[in-house]
DNA sequence: TACTGTCCCTTTGTCCGACAAAGTTAGAGT
DNA sequence: ACTCTAACTTTGTCGGACAAAGGGACAGTA
C-alpha cells in the first residue's frame, strides 16, 4: 500500500522553458504586441542572464508555437499565430490518430454547414467579391484537377471567412486540410466531378448573395455528398486518413 | 518580364530544422511508432553528424509540436500529440486574435450539438458510465464553483468522446477551453446556476441512454442558452476573450 | 527477504568560447 | 544624391566542458 500523498511534485522547469514562458507571458498578456521586435539573442542573454544556447532553445519553442517569427533579416519579433500553421499541426495529429474519412466527413458536414449559415447572414461585399474571383479562377482551371482542388480548398476558407466567426474558421480548418488531397483524386477519377464542383460553388455564392439560408445549407450538403459519392468510388469511407497526406500539410506549414 | 523559371528555389533550411523534419517524417509515416524510443542526444549527434546544440534545438521543436516527449527519466520517445495540448495552442491563438464571446458561443452551439448527436447515436456503455460518474461528482461539488466548472468541462469532453468522432472532439476543444473560466464566474454569480447546470447534465445523460436525439439537442441548446444568459448578467457578449484566461490554458498545457 | 546506502556510468541541462556566412550600418568616393 | 566598400552585428553551427540527476549493480543490514 502506498503512503498517503503528502507532497505534490515540485515544479522545477528548466531554464529554456522559463525563458520561453516569460516571453510568452509578455506576448499573451499584451505587453509585447504582435509585430514588436524581441531583442537580439545577445540582448536576451543579457536580460535573462543565461547562455545563448539556452536562449536559443527557448526561442525554438516559441517559434514552433507561432508566437514569434524571424523576419527577412532573421531578427525576432512577436506575431499572431497563423491559423493555417496551427491547423496543419492539428491535421498532423489527426493523421497520427488514424481518424477515418467517415469522421472527417461527419465533422465537416457540421462545420461547413455552420460556415455557410454564418456567411449567408453576414458576408460583406468584399467577401462576395473574393468568392466571385475564386469562382472565376476555378472555372478557368476546371480541367486541371490539382489546380481545381486548390481552388476548392480556398473557396471554403473564404466561405468560413465570410461567416465572420474566427472560432469556426479555425475549427473547420484541420478537417478541411485533410480533404484537400482527396478532392484532387476525385476530380481526376470522376469525369463530371469538376463541373459539378464549380456548379455547387456558383449556387453557394448565389445563396450568399441572396441571403438564402436554405439554399446555402442545401448546396453545402449536396457539395459534400458529391465528395462522398466520388470518394466511395475510389476508396472506403472507413479507411483511416493515410500518411501520404502529410506531404501537403508539411509543404503548407513551411510557407 | 521575368525570365522563364529555370530553377526551383533550393532548400536551405537550417540544420536544426532538417533534424526536426527528418525525425518528424519517420514518426508521421509510421516508421517510428508512438512510444518508440528516439535514442539519446548523443545517438542523434552520431546519426545526423551535427553538434549536440543543433540536435537539441531540433528536439525542442518536436517537443513543442507534441511529437516527442521525455519520460520520467528524461529519455526521448515518440508519442501521439495530445488533443488538449494542441487545443490550448489554439485557445491561445483565439485569445491573441481577440475573438469575442459571441463567436465562441455561436461556434460552440454548432459543435456541442453535433457532439451530442454523435453521442446519442454511438455512445457505448463505458461512455455512459463515465458520464454517470462525472454527474455523481458534479452533484457532490454543486456548491463549489471552481470544482463544478471543472466537472462541467470534463462532462462535455466526455460527451464529445462518446460521439466517437475524434475530428469533432478536437474541433470543439479550443472553444470549450475558453468557456471553462467563465463557467466558474457564472456559477459563482448566479444563485441557481449550479443546480441548473447539473440538471441539464442529468437530462443529457438520460437522452443519450434513451437514444433520444431530439431531447439531446434540446437540452444542449438549453444548457448553452443558460450559459449565455448567465454570462450576459456579468459581461457583454461582444467583448473579446480576455487575456486572463490564458492562465488556465497555460496550466493545462504543462500537465 | 526486503530495504538502504554506495559507487559508477550515462544522460541531460547549462555554460564558455569560437568562427563563417549573411545582413546592417556608416563612410568614402563619385 | 547615388554607389561601393569596409567595418560591425547577428545568426547558425561547432567543439569542449561540467554539475546534477537517473539507472544499475552490489554490498550491507535488519
Amino acid at each position: 500500500m502506498a503512503v498517503a500523498p503528502l507532497f505534490r511534485p515540485i515544479d522545477v522547469a528548466p531554464a529554456y522553458q522559463k525563458v520561453a514562458d516569460a516571453i510568452e507571458r509578455e506576448i499573451v498578456n499584451g505587453r509585447i504586441k504582435p509585430g514588436d521586435p524581441i531583442g537580439t539573442e545577445h540582448d536576451l542573454v543579457r536580460q535573462f542572464g543565461v547562455n545563448r544556447s539556452t536562449i536559443r532553445e527557448g526561442i525554438r519553442v516559441l517559434e514552433e508555437g507561432g508566437l514569434i517569427r524571424r523576419d527577412s533579416s532573421r531578427r525576432l519579433h512577436a506575431c499572431l499565430p497563423r491559423y493555417s500553421k496551427l491547423a496543419s499541426r492539428l491535421s498532423r495529429a489527426l493523421v497520427l490518430h488514424e481518424v477515418t474519412f467517415r469522421e472527417l466527413y461527419e465533422a465537416s458536414m457540421t462545420l461547413e454547414v455552420a460556415s455557410i449559415e454564418g456567411a449567408v447572414e453576414r458576408a460583406t461585399e468584399e467577401n462576395i467579391a473574393e468568392l466571385t474571383d475564386n469562382l472565376a479562377r476555378s472555372e478557368a482551371v476546371v480541367g486541371n484537377p490539382a489546380a481545381l482542388a486548390e481552388c476548392d480548398a480556398e473557396f471554403h476558407v473564404l466561405v468560413a471567412k465570410a461567416s465572420q466567426n474566427r472560432v469556426l474558421q479555425l475549427a473547420r480548418e484541420p478537417a478541411a486540410q485533410l480533404f484537400y488531397p482527396t478532392t484532387e483524386m476525385i476530380v481526376t477519377g470522376v469525369a463530371e466531378g469538376g463541373p459539378r464542383l464549380v456548379a455547387a460553388h456558383r449556387h453557394l455564392i448565389d445563396a450568399i448573395r441572396r441571403r438564402d439560408r436554405e439554399a446555402g445549407v442545401l448546396w453545402t450538403r449536396r457539395h459534400l455528398q458529391d465528395w462522398r459519392r466520388g470518394f466511395e468510388k475510389i476508396a472506403n469511407l472507413d479507411r483511416s486518413v493515410e500518411h501520404m497526406y502529410m506531404e501537403h500539410a508539411q509543404a503548407a506549414r513551411r510557407r
